[in-house]
DNA sequence: GTGTTTATCGTCAGGCAGACGACTATGATC
DNA sequence: GATCATAGTCGTCTGCCTGACGATAAACAC
């Protein structure tokens, strides 16, 4: 059969973001208060739609910048690493997630070091940086409790997801260091991991299986007493992606 | 800003699958010949347009139904196995990625036990499996050699990456079993493992590691020997989906 | 019966993780 | 300045799991 465009239905493709980063010991999302219907007021998850000759990767770093201001860290060039990881996440076409028209969004997730503060537009009060079990609250996805309407669409499931990649993730991978400044402590790394796992770790045999790893961290030289006392070596993420044997997130 | 049609740019959005199966100790997938242009004559994986009212992982079901007669196993109704597993794999939305519009796909992996034959849309000279390696030669993401043309589109691109989710979704939870029939010996649950991974796994580590974790496998009480030798005792999946700790995938 | 094939059970050594003791080096407090 | 609290770092021990591999069992082919 020919080429026939009217053959398929026309779609509107969005990007959304699941931005995560680790403040003040919690595991936190960015989002964004919606100034328009459906869902004015309500909070959700930043995003936008796909131009015309952008690339799903690019439209999510485009999003990204303008929410945030990061720019994307290009794993090949791993020298100037002031960036964020970013990663496609999963795509959601219910045919009822936008009572609108037929939108299928192209969800990616992002993981960034804790950020000065959240920007949307240059309006700080649309954006903010929330636990993300404070977000998933009231939706089915997280434990019951009193707490602020539930995000906008299906954003709830969306996040959801994310977050359980990036806790997956950094089981078998050095993706948490994505949540570190440039120079980091095992202290500081551990405690990434206990924000994103809501356990506590021992210190000393991750201490053992971080250093024990080969590639996964570099020593800079340098040491901190930052977190208090006793001075702490500072690293760099080493060239090692995968953790192989992987970190192992303990039984609640 | 009020809801404005003009803009956003309008996408077609197809889903295109990558079904997996285990044939002649190979892992194979499933190709469809184009009978079109673009790409008129070569190789493609099997895929169509997103209907109007229809969910992604309907159409993603509905496209392997008709291609394959396969039913999709229901996670939440364990108890008829006679479909395959089905999961969203990921979106590919480069504008130049078809000549004709832009277009946004939503990948599917399939995995399925050994069917009798392909089917396309009744014509089984346009349908075939074929060994992933064979389709993956000439595009840059298998080994060298002479061999049939590489397949339409990106699809090289999808079909790498859906081999790549199934070759490390093995690892950690037992859907190596969508690939076996309903009963299945601990042999031939092995034979999967050795032909998606293209190792040889040691017959009696894997016994003991497949039969030692608990919920992973259901003896029937049967028995057969259609694989020679000794009788071999049959088993069902169990309703364990996690592997823990995973089945470890040799170095190559 | 002999050989071949596949299945299944056991044994042993090495590696890794969890539990936890001990020591070190800083800042804070009295 | 002594003491305390905090955080980092090095070791030890035990148990579990894996890889390597020997041995036995039960079918079929000849």
């Amino acid at each position: 059969m020919p080429y026939d465009p009217s053959a398929f239905p026309p779609f509107a493709v969005t990007v959304d973001l699941v931005v995560l980063t680790v403040r003040r010991h919690s595991l936190c999302a960015l989002a964004v208060r919606r100034g328009e219907p459906p869902f004015q007021g309500r909070w959700a998850l930043p995003g936008g739609f796909v131009r015309a000759g952008e690339d799903l990767a690019q439209a999510a770093a485009r999003e990204l910048a303008e929410e945030t201001g990061l720019c994307v860290h290009d794993p090949a060039a791993p020298t100037q690493d002031n960036g964020a990881h970013l990663e496609q996440l999963a795509t959601y076409g219910d045919p009822e997630r936008d009572p609108r028209m037929r939108v299928v969004s192209v969800a990616h997730l992002a993981l960034a070091p804790d950020l000065p503060a959240p920007r949307a537009g240059g309006d700080a009060s649309n954006a903010r940086w929330a636990p993300v079990e404070e977000l998933l609250e009231q939706s089915g996805y997280g434990h019951a409790g009193e707490a602020v309407a539930p995000l906008a669409f299906d954003h709830a499931r969306i996040l959801a997801d994310g977050v359980e990649r990036a806790r997956s993730k950094i089981e078998y991978s050095s993706l948490a260091t994505a949540f570190c400044p440039p120079e980091f402590t095992v202290g500081e790394l551990r405690r990434v991991y206990e924000a994103v796992w809501s356990v506590a770790l021992d210190p000393r045999n991750f201490h053992r299986k971080v250093t024990g790893t080969p590639g996964f961290l570099v020593p800079t030289g340098g040491t901190t007493t930052r977190q208090g006392g006793r001075p702490a070596q500072l690293f760099r993420a080493g060239g090692a992606t995968l953790l192989n044997p992987p970190m192992l997130r303990p039984e609640v």
